[in-house]
DNA sequence: TTTATAACATAGTATTTTTATCGGGAATGA
DNA sequence: TCATTCCCGATAAAAATACTATGTTATAAA
């Protein structure tokens, strides 16, 4: 049960703007060499969280990222979301689809329903700006999980 | 971030054994056939489950499987353990191998340290027991997620 | 107005993981 | 003996993952 690359890189990704705001557009190529992720990669990424509203963007020089809002505005629940789709730890709990047809008389999936919940209750819980603040040595370079 | 079929069927026979514990053996096709999974399949998850010491084998006719405890004495967390190999949300919290060196200033570790947390507290809290008493539906198949 | 820049879009690909299936053993009760 | 049942390893198809490649489009700066 694990998540992504491109969860973990998303997240980094928004620290990274967030500590890097300076009222300057932040280029991918920048946000690439400094936590040492694939340009191609990151704009992979970066795509859905502009779609998504929560990141706003500039095209040609000198263009690129700022967050369109202040970095306690965000849960990280709500970054992980837009790129891992949900955190259900099972299908049936997606909502898009109702892959299962047993729901009624399922064993298991008031257990699935309730660590669904810790799951989202922690992730909601948690902002954009409370991994900034954690990231003590902000000398150093941005190596990340 | 899904748990993987092994680990939902893992569940779903450990709920059947229990639920048809009757003194006999309990053999890999009954339960293939209640659950409607394949015998070939779950010999492979039952397999980790024996050798962890979570069931009791007994080869020959008549044989089958038992649990080795009472189901209240099984945490949800263990048996899903066995299965997936740790239920960490991220492979750096898995202890086994060092993957990432950068743990000392890494951003996001505390974050996914909760993570981690949140849900091991959760799957360690639920038993099997607790699992059989919410199937209020114990006459129907046995058809879960 | 040209041009370099950087976002945006989409397709391809190699690798790994998942989800099984298959074939045959080894033990054992009837 | 012998059918049954657990046990074990190999194989294989399918899906997901983690990138890579090749462009196109908008735009600020020269």
């Amino acid at each position: 049960m694990k998540v992504s690359t491109k969860g973990r890189y998303a997240l980094r990704m928004m620290i990274d703007i967030a500590k890097n705001e300076t009222g300057e557009w932040i280029s991918i190529k920048d946000i690439a060499r400094r936590q040492n992720i694939s340009e191609k990669y990151l704009e992979q990424i970066v795509s859905p969280l502009t779609r998504g509203g929560l990141l706003v963007s500039s095209r040609g020089p000198s263009g690129g990222y700022m967050l369109s809002r202040t970095p306690a505005e965000y849960t990280t629940g709500e970054i992980l979301r837009v790129i891992e789709g949900s955190m259900a730890p099972v299908a049936c709990l997606d909502g898009i689809e109702n892959l299962c047809d047993q729901k009624e008389r399922c064993a298991t999936l008031a257990f699935w329903q309730g660590l669904y919940q810790v799951i989202n209750e922690y992730i909601d819980s948690i902002t954009l700006q409370d991994l900034v603040n954690r990231d003590a040595c902000s000398d150093l370079p941005d190596f990340s999980i």
